[in-house]
DNA sequence: GCACACACTTAACCTGCGTTAGATGCGAAT
DNA sequence: ATTCGCATCTAACGCAGGTTAAGTGTGTGC
């Protein structure tokens, strides 16, 4: 099973053969294998150890006492947990699986082993957490100030963005297993209202869904009506740009 | 000038008279005072240093073409700028001063410094961190799936709550330099609905405003109203429960 | 003292989205 | 084959909150 993390960590430094076998071999020790719908850690519960999602969608989520929910992160392949929590500290929300996920759970022991002994390694997944809480914010942009059409196209494109980021796109088709409520719980509306704001995605030819998947026949037309902007996603790795005083003469 | 930080950070570790010492030098090297309505950095920069707010106010935001913007998270005494950022990074988004503004400029080399030489200091400065992302998560549910009313008492809980774990409430008041436009901003509304949510906080009598200021007088029946829960501030610290089967049996 | 910019307030009106309630379709379990 | 559960879809209705547009302070600069 490819470990997808490394396609992503590769586009922001090269990693040596060594990197890339040190982090095969922690994300094989402990497997967990889950079915659709079950609960990965709860609000609450201490983690014990670091999630690394192999295979599969599982999502971020934190609910009030009356039953309104609220989707806070889509967790796919290639993605981590939470890198830097500290297993003293209680959950403050909770992941559950959308379909079957195989996970690895990472010692702590080999993540010090990498700050300590795999620096660009170390580097890359820093990169990694910093995209985390780059996308949270997007969210609270998303819900906060988009339209309900705006939402859910701009939803869709960040996940095309993210599958494409680790080799899960087929042309511009990719899965996407969430119902409508579920699309609903992420974006802030209703499932009714998600419901009306799909037929027009659809007929306008920017969307189209079967199967669990989803086809996005115009991509920059999409990105258009959603205002997306991939920068956030920080998915390229950039190395401070030169400037000219920093050149040579030539 | 007090650095509010300690004040946090002594809560999650106790730290030593070093530890002080070395963060308040670094905190002295280099100084910037701000007026209000500056610009701190903005989106597409580089963050050459990492920012601690020593007094006033700031605010992370973001804005779509349009003009709409979307507030993030509010900077208050104590608070770190975006610590992990490295500076080959560019911000996106932006962060401006509400009031006038003194903040310490932290130089990377200090920072790893702590990180190699002063462990509890680094262990409570990435407790920082990780509360930082958990506001930033409870806002997009704040944003995402709560009323006007809920949303307005759960930001000025919020506010209340952290000024106050820097010492800086006076009974049930505080400061709150924000305009009602700048509120819409931060929930998602508009400044006509603030307004009407705020009279009404108003003559229930859970909020009184004058001269920038608010206070809180009755802040249990304000925090039943926003369903407000300060566990995601983690602002205390706890230690892993002992539980009973690791007792020593008495 | 006056002009100006802003913040707050209020009122009238409007609409995007929520709510409720069914109808329809389909896959999984038995 | 039948039932059950769940997702999608539709329609009717309602309302929370947005928009527009004034009017009223109030502090600041000149």
């Amino acid at each position: 099973m490819p470990i997808r993390l490394l396609n992503k960590l590769q586009q922001f430094s090269p990693l040596t053969e060594n990197d890339r076998l040190f982090l095969r071999a922690a994300a094989e020790r402990r497997r967990l294998m889950l079915r659709a719908g079950e609960e990965v850690i709860a609000e609450g519960e201490r983690p014990t150890a670091v999630f690394l999602f192999l295979e599969g969608w599982a999502y971020r989520y934190k609910t009030l006492d009356d039953g309104r929910r609220q989707i806070l992160a889509f967790l796919l392949p290639g993605d981590l947990g939470d890198p830097d929590e500290p297993p003293e500290r209680e959950m403050d929300h909770s992941i559950a699986t959308l379909t079957p996920v195989t996970l690895a759970e990472l010692a702590r022991e080999d993540l010090e082993r990498i700050a300590g002994g795999h620096p660009t390694l170390a580097e890359a997944l820093s990169w990694e957490t910093l995209a985390r809480g780059a996308i949270q914010r997007e969210w609270t942009l998303n819900v906060g100030r988009r339209t309900a059409l705006e939402r859910i196209a701009h939803l869709l494109c960040e996940l095309f963005a993210r599958l494409a980021a680790v080799g899960l796109t087929q042309g511009s088709a990719c899965a996407l297993p969430l119902s409508q409520a579920e699309l609903a719980d992420a974006t802030g509306l209703s499932a009714v209202h998600v419901n009306r704001v799909l037929q027009q995605l659809r007929s306008d030819g920017l969307v189209r869904l079967h199967d669990r998947r989803m086809e996005l026949p115009d991509l920059t037309a999409l990105q258009q009506v959603a205002k997306f902007n991939p920068a956030y996603l920080h998915l390229h790795y950039r190395r401070a740009r030169p400037d000219a005083e920093d050149l040579p003469v030539a």
